[in-house]
DNA sequence: TTCCTTGCAAACGATTTGCATTGGA
DNA sequence: TCCAATGCAAATCGTTTGCAAGGAA
């Protein structure tokens, strides 16, 4: 069958982006893509061999991740004890926040509402002026005890 | 030379502290405080290291952060490719964000004036009480390129 | 003396890399 | 056919831990 006539709007996007850097789109690099959609935070290499079912090798994990980070397809979040998270990049997730449990290290995406945003947004470009470097990103988290902890 | 005499008021809060928890101020632990009181920004156990010209074994090192942590003197900061930095805590350094270069990865730290922070905090409350979760605290990082990059 | 602290080396867990094989355009 | 992609195993890197020696109260 023809997977490109089946790709939704996002992946075809994906498969756009991967082609202008002269890499494929390939099976793993599609079910990684597929677990992260899905997704309500970001995921380690760890979690996404176990979403996967377990019969990837990490090492492929970690070259897909590499590989859809180099692309801008993914962008990586680093959180306790050093395990490296990733997520889908803002341009296909859309800008979020993150809460981050000081207890067992589970992250979640959050969404401000618009105003809110907007206010943060010329908070970070105010200060970042007045620290003489040009802004390209923020993020804001917000620490505590999730829910099950 | 009695030592106790000499400290400087940050120095007596933190060996109270320690006290507090059973805890010894010894040399190795007052150089990383050292380390740490003169600095810009959070420190890595290698970069400590580097700091202390170089004859600290890192097990050490480990280890005074580990309690230094235990004993809320510092905070861990998980940045760039999985490698974490020290800082002291808020209650010593004083509230405080990151500015993070995506370039080099260098951490310096700023302080937002007392509306902004305000107007922050507040945010940040509304939103965990949100989301059904007790804040104990944020980080806004603002990310961009540093001046030498 | 009694613990706390330190040093050294081995152990660990996450991530990376070399190399041979597989697979798609 | 040709080069990217994959699997496996070994290597690396940051960090942790067991154990014996050193030190302060």
């Amino acid at each position: 069958m023809s997977s490109t006539q089946a790709l939704r709007p996002v992946e075809r996007s994906v498969q756009d982006q991967l082609a202008a850097n002269g890499v494929r789109f390939t099976g793993g690099r599609r079910a990684v893509l597929g677990v992260l959609q899905v997704a309500d935070g970001p995921r380690s290499a760890a979690e996404l061999q176990q979403a996967l079912a377990g019969d990837v090798p990490v090492s492929s994990l970690y070259r897909t991740l590499t590989i859809l980070e180099d692309c801008g397809i993914v962008v990586p979040h680093h959180g306790l004890r050093g395990v490296t998270r990733y997520e889908l990049a803002e341009w296909i997730r859309g800008h979020h926040h993150h809460l981050v449990c000081t207890n067992c290290g589970a992250v979640d995406d959050i969404e401000l509402d618009e105003d809110t945003e907007e206010g943060l947004s010329k908070l970070v470009a105010a200060v970042a002026e007045n620290a003489g470097l040009t802004p390209e990103g923020h993020t804001l988290e917000i620490e505590g005890r999730c829910r099950r902890c």
